[in-house]
DNA sequence: CGTCAGTTATTGAAGTTTCAATATAAGAGT
DNA sequence: ACTCTTATATTGAAACTTCAATAACTGACG
């Protein structure tokens, strides 16, 4: 479906996708609208914040010391500096980050998380965590759980080589 | 990570993710943030538009008629009519799509696919079937691609049953 | 040292998505 | 026919993301 239209003529010819892989498309690019959704709205309706917001605080609560510097933490998220940027400036709103410079590099910044993000952080996680298994681990077998892991690890490389 | 804040004195204890759920919790949120920006970025690039609004245009040319009702055409897309109506709204303003009545139940609106619509999409489909070979298939064994299906298709009935 | 390409981070405007509210019509039950 | 609940689709405001432009700094090289 998504790949139905066939080229103009005149425009090269890609490999087409295989009956299989164009099921698998399929079933990914549902599931990647579908699943973000239902997770941002879990998280806006009991704490108040999008998935991505929750991520930053969750990424900065498991470092030592509850900071990261900003293209670290951008990259380690998934996210671009741009979007951080924005993102942290909001937390920094509700107090539940503060930005501190660096001292090694005049130009880096550092997020850090505050007390109150810890709290609530920790006040947030057992409903989110609740959902995510409702939602994706209840649904599958211990031998999924392995092998979903290990099927996705192997695309990430060439979405982050850029 | 997603998951290290550990619950406040007084909620409910959730079942925690097991190490193996956690590492493919994180390998999947980093997919799912990492791959709808990388289609994004091709397309709008290449084309224009975002990857949820191609979606739109790929899942009318597949239909007979080029046609579908609202409501059925936000179900295909993973989306929500919301978001769908803002969407049909600027694909129409770009001369892609045109909204129609429909016959049978005075509520409905019909959103097809135009003439420009439809060749528009020839001429992106190409660059764009290459890209997700690219960065997805190309990754995979023929038996990581059967695999992938059918484990995503297990999460997909508990994100849509609401 | 001074220059220059590359890195880090931010800003504002434009585009997209979400939420809440609204309008209209269908269908079920009385 | 009348009422009530449910379904369909849209709108505007607020929030988030993207792009392009900008500012400030680093490190390497002549």
């Amino acid at each position: 479906m998504v790949t139905d239209a066939r080229p103009a003529p005149g425009q090269a010819e890609p490999r087409w996708l295989t009956d299989a892989e164009m099921t698998t498309w399929l079933t990914i690019t549902q599931l990647m609208m579908l699943l973000p959704t239902a997770l941002d709205r879990q998280l806006r309706d009991d704490a108040g914040l999008t998935h991505a917001h929750y991520r930053i605080l969750a990424m900065l609560s498991a470092e030592p010391g509850g900071s990261m510097r900003m293209t670290r933490l951008a990259r380690s998220t998934g996210t671009t500096t741009t979007r951080l940027s924005h993102a942290v400036s909001a937390l920094e709103d509700r107090g539940w980050v503060v930005r501190r410079a660096c001292a090694t590099d005049k130009r880096g910044q550092i997020a850090a998380l505050t007390e109150e993000g810890q709290a609530f952080l920790r006040a947030a996680a057992p409903g989110h965590v609740a959902e995510v298994r409702r939602l994706v681990f209840d649904q599958l077998s211990d031998d999924d759980v392995v092998r979903l892991g290990e099927i996705t690890a192997k695309i990430l490389p060439a979405l982050t080589e850029c």
